[in-house]
DNA sequence: TTTGCGTATCGAAATATTGCGATCTATAGT
DNA sequence: ACTATAGATCGCAATATTTCGATACGCAAA
C-alpha cells in the first residue's frame, strides 16, 4: 500500500463520495440492471454532475491507489471497493500519525 | 473538524513528517534551547531541506486545517500537534471510509 | 462489417499547489 | 532609535490537479 498515493487519492470531495457510495450499492445504485455483486458500473457515477471522462479519471486514481478493484464484464466496467486496502490505510495513517 | 481541509493538509509528506516529528520531540529537537513543553521552534523545522518560507507555509496549512496549536514567546512561534483534531480526523475518516 | 454503446485516453485550458527569494512585521537587545 | 533575529507574507515561476470535449478502443448486436 502506497499511503502517499492513497492519501492524495482521498484528498478530493468526489473520490471519497464514491467510496461512499460503494459502501452501500444496493442503496445507491438499486437501479442497477446488473446484479450489485460484481461491482458498480461505471456510469453509474455520472450522478457527481461531472462528465463522462473526469468520472472515469476519479475511477482511475482511486484503482491505481488499489482504493477500488475493477471487472470488465462485455463491454462494461464494475468497480467495487477494495475493503483490504483501505483497513491498511486507516491500520498504517493511525499508526503515522 | 474540516476534514476536507484536514485531509488535504495531510497529502503532502513534509506534512505528515513535521507532524510525526512533534509526536516525539525530545527524540527529535532534543537541541532545543526551549523547554520543549511549550512546543517545538518553527526554525527547527528547517531540517527537511526546504527554505524558511516553505516551512512557514507548510505550518500555516496545518496551522489552518488545526493540526497544530501556535503559542508565540518573545520573538519564536512555538508549535504542538493538536490531538483533538488528530483524533476527530482518524475517528471521522474511520466513519466515512 | 458496420453500427452503437460503454469506457478510457488524449490534448488543452483553468485552477491549485509547491517552492523560492525578497520583503515585511514583531520582538529583543544595545 | 538602531540593529539583529525569528517568522510570516508577497510576488512569481514551476509543477500538479481538475475538468472538459474529442477521439480512440473494446465489445456486442444487427
Amino acid at each position: 500500500m502506497d499511503l502517499d498515493e492513497v492519501i492524495k487519492a482521498l484528498a478530493h470531495p468526489v473520490r471519497r463520495d464514491i467510496l461512499q457510495w460503494l459502501k452501500a450499492p444496493e442503496k445507491h445504485f438499486a437501479d442497477q440492471e446488473h446484479p450489485l455483486e460484481v461491482g458498480v458500473c461505471a456510469g453509474k457515477f455520472a450522478r457527481c454532475g461531472l462528465s463522462q471522462s473526469t468520472v472515469s479519471t476519479h475511477l482511475a486514481v482511486l484503482a491505481r491507489a488499489d482504493l477500488v478493484t475493477t471487472r470488465r464484464i462485455g463491454q462494461w466496467v464494475f468497480y467495487k471497493r477494495n475493503e483490504e486496502t483501505i483497513a491498511e490505510f486507516l491500520r498504517q495513517i493511525g499508526h503515522e500519525l
